[in-house]
DNA sequence: TTTGTTTGCTTAAACGTTTAAGCAAATCAT
DNA sequence: ATGATTTGCTTAAACGTTTAAGCAAACAAA
């Protein structure tokens, strides 16, 4: 067996030239003869040769490898994002190294440390909801390594950014609530403080305010948008004197809990109340009452999010500067405001 | 701005000693003085020294990166698994690459050249559903690179394996449901060339047996587990004469389409049929009724495949060996059978 | 005092690749 | 036939780290 691994210099070896010739031929160098060429490949095939991607990452400077961060893979719109930039990034030559920050700020900046430890050439990623610092961003930054960020942004950075209009997409969910004749529309909302749920507010309140129905700051909520939140958050609406008739969650998970509220209350959804979640997880369509959604185009923005990286690499000279893509959302209509 | 980074060469300088010196003090080597040490470690902090992860990965010859291949992530129990793994590895001071198969032959045999280029230290890996051919992973062995299988692995490889005891499961879950009083189970299972669908068809068939069930045919159905798959195996399991009174689905996805299906045909679940589903996954306790199914444990396969790769490293003059960790899966008792 | 041991560093090579610089031979232009 | 250009290679250094080997000084033991 064949354990110690075949180098260059074995190849330069066995047909009496240097290293350097055999490392040229192999990148198909204009000033070696084809001739060289087919002989270097033919003893490379023999060898098993395969090139230590560590020494010429050392050499070149450049590892080829790509850090991406996101909350959490396991839901669909992160793995299918990932799905397309690995595609994308690995036709043009780069692997991508993974790694979740389970929506903490520590385990963010551990892995921001993780990535550049491990000589990235580049950082994507989604931010973590707790994150309001952002020196470790920075510090990505400082180090003239290309920073992208995709869905949970933040315009301080003043770097590319890939994400939905959120602001259009609560518009677009209201005015549909207000189409099937809702008068009180309840937001059970995500923190502020992430600017994609700051966004998702605002655009609710201004859509409210736009057609003329009261703002009633009763209806309007943040939280974590889990599951539970979405049940304690429903179940406190429902303890309202002036029930809502319509009630638009920021995230599909709670969505799910509150329409598991109103099916143990008996509220018939949609004809009592209207529910409309965000973010077009598999299981709304799934449940029993179907879920209106917004799909966020996952695919597109993984695509895009790693053609913006290659632009960068490209083009280093260009200084970093935030350069939004937004792309206009989609609201798929399902049995729970029909 | 500090663009170019600092090395140790330029904290060496800054002391007037060697590099070799400053790489001893970082690595609190016992023939450096405390006094060098203190020194190395103020300028290093005060020039920002970053170790270079390439050059002591190509000088050591190895890497700290561990890769990982599994189906996909956007599943709770690969993502689970993942999570526990970085905890582990991180702690031993490794990086983990994370890639997906898509259940894509083909693409497994990528991401293996993929892993092997970037000079991986080790390869963990749960196959994809289409692979037969080992000869990519043999590859990996024969390259002398530790692998470890988990959940779908494969005993010709003679590799160290971590799952959950598919055989018994099926037991677990026909004994179930026979005594909730069900007379004819059905199965609709995975394809048998991916061993641990063939274990639980295995076990399926010998529980039956051994409770003197008669054993239909028609009853054992194989399967991608897809929901659709689901959905369509459901729907022809309700055109014969003799319908099932109980079905016991290989995977969470297929088990949820033969529910819609039973729904649509007003069949009542568990009254007329009873339903188990297998993986945990978190939606079987979000939709109604809810669906019974078997915990995978994928937090302890996680550790224990994390583990094992750590003992392996340790310990390379060992040769790889079929050696393997079977955990005890756990029934989850939901609406759906009660 | 002599010898041996420990301490604290230095020197130099190595990991496997890439690449700037250079040089001889072959080919071309005139 | 001469000089200019092209072709096809070599030499040697570099990337940033680690480490075996070695050496002088300090200390300890006799």
């Amino acid at each position: 067996m064949n354990k110690k691994k075949a180098t260059i210099k074995d190849i330069a070896n066995e047909l009496n030239i240097s290293s350097a010739a055999v490392s040229k031929a192999l990148h198909d160098d204009s000033r070696i003869s084809k001739k060289t060429k087919d002989a270097v490949k033919r003893v490379a095939k023999a060898l098993n040769y395969q090139p230590n991607h560590l020494a010429s990452a050392l050499r070149k400077g450049k590892s080829n490898l790509v850090g991406v961060i996101v909350p959490r893979t396991n839901s669909n719109f992160f793995s299918s994002v990932i799905e397309q930039m690995e595609d994308v990034l690995n036709k043009a030559g780069y692997n991508i190294i993974i790694t979740q920050s389970n929506e903490s700020f520590k385990k963010e900046c551990k892995n921001i440390d993780t990535l550049l430890f491990t000589q990235v050439d580049g950082i994507i990623a989604s931010m973590a909801n707790e994150t309001v610092d952002l020196s470790y961003f920075e510090k990505i930054k400082s180090k003239g390594i290309p920073l992208i960020l995709f869905d949970r942004g933040e315009n301080d950075l003043n770097v590319d950014y890939i994400g939905i209009n959120d602001y259009d997409s609560s518009h677009m969910i209201v005015e549909h609530l207000i189409s099937k004749g809702c008068k009180r529309i309840a937001h059970i909302g995500g923190y502020r403080r992430t600017r994609i749920f700051n966004n998702r507010i605002r655009g609710y309140i201004d859509a409210i305010n736009k057609n003329n129905l009261p703002l009633d700051k009763n209806l309007v909520i943040e939280s974590a948008l889990t599951l539970e939140d979405g049940r304690r958050e429903m179940g406190n609406l429902l303890k309202l004197n002036n029930k809502p008739d319509a009630v638009y969650v920021a995230g599909d998970y709670a969505a799910l809990g509150a329409l598991q509220v109103l099916d143990e209350n008996n509220i018939n959804v949609p004809n009592q109340i209207r529910l409309v979640g965000f973010g077009n997880e598999p299981f709304t369509s799934l449940v029993s009452p179907t879920i209106t959604s917004v799909n966020q185009h996952s695919k597109a923005i993984g695509r895009l999010t790693a053609e913006t990286f290659l632009k960068r690499v490209a083009n280093p000279e260009v200084k970093q500067s935030l350069n939004k893509i937004i792309l206009d959302a989609e609201l798929i209509v399902r049995d729970s405001s029909e």
